[in-house]
DNA sequence: ATCCTTGCAAAGATTTTGCAAACAC
DNA sequence: GTGTTTGCAAAATCTTTGCAAGGAT
């Protein structure tokens, strides 16, 4: 199936430029959240990392991508469509995605509403540590 | 009430130095995380800010300080010790401690069980990022 | 035509490293 | 005394910025 990038960049009001384009389809085709370096070396002399950090603000801010924290160097992005939270092995570095889970939202909802100083929570982010099958000895 | 900082470094194996119990200290005055330049700038003119960085790195190995991800520039830690969450106003950056909850620990539980992968996860991270009651119009 | 985006190069911020001196045990 | 930790300075890594040229609508 074909992705209609365009479509997605008109959207959120994002011009559409061959360098926003090559992002998307990386992200898209990766599925994982990436590092801005890791998303420059799949586009090798094809876009500037300058551009690469700029794009992924851009798309950040319009909520076409979010931040992930995996606890590394670098900041890591992933697409924000279906979402889901991640657990990732401390010792390989392996990233599983697990789907958002209804339960968990409910609970979040009644600790915002008892919270004394939120009124609006946008988004959230869930991040399991551990050791995968492959690390485990 | 006074707190033994060469007790704490000791029941982990970490020789205790000054610059180890004065990083202590400063966060657990601070109670909040605190960035590496946060601590280095409390402590200005004691030690050095590579030893932060050092000293960081070995309490969070032996589970002294965790790692948190206020998606800012630079990294965020926090005393290890009663397990809790994060509110992050995206506007002002005021941060809002919220207590562990133990149906979300259950379903957390449940989600890793099926996992496919994983095993052991020793650790996990939540973080809700909105707008607190004085930002927000 | 106009405004936004890109590439390039340079600067800024954050983090790591090597090594000799100082320190903990 | 021995092995670890620190301070300092330098390097490496990650991210942002200014500006002129190029591109999208």
């Amino acid at each position: 199936m074909k992705i209609d990038y365009r479509n997605i960049l008109s959207a959120k009001k994002l011009k559409c430029t061959i360098p926003r384009q090559l992002v998307l389809e990386v992200l898209f085709k990766s599925g994982l959240p990436m590092s801005t370096e890791g998303i420059f070396l799949k586009l090798k002399n094809k876009i500037d990392e300058a551009t690469v950090y700029r794009i992924l603000d851009s798309f950040e801010s319009v909520g076409l991508v979010r931040q992930v924290n995996l606890r590394r160097g670098a900041s890591y992005f992933e697409l924000n469509n279906d979402h889901h939270h991640h657990m990732v092995c401390t010792k390989c570095g392996v990233i599983e995605d697990f789907k958002e889970n209804i339960e968990i939202e409910k609970i979040l909802e009644r600790i915002v509403e008892k919270s004394s100083n939120f009124k609006i929570i946008n988004e959230h982010s869930l991040e399991l540590f551990g050791v995968c099958s492959r690390c485990h000895i």
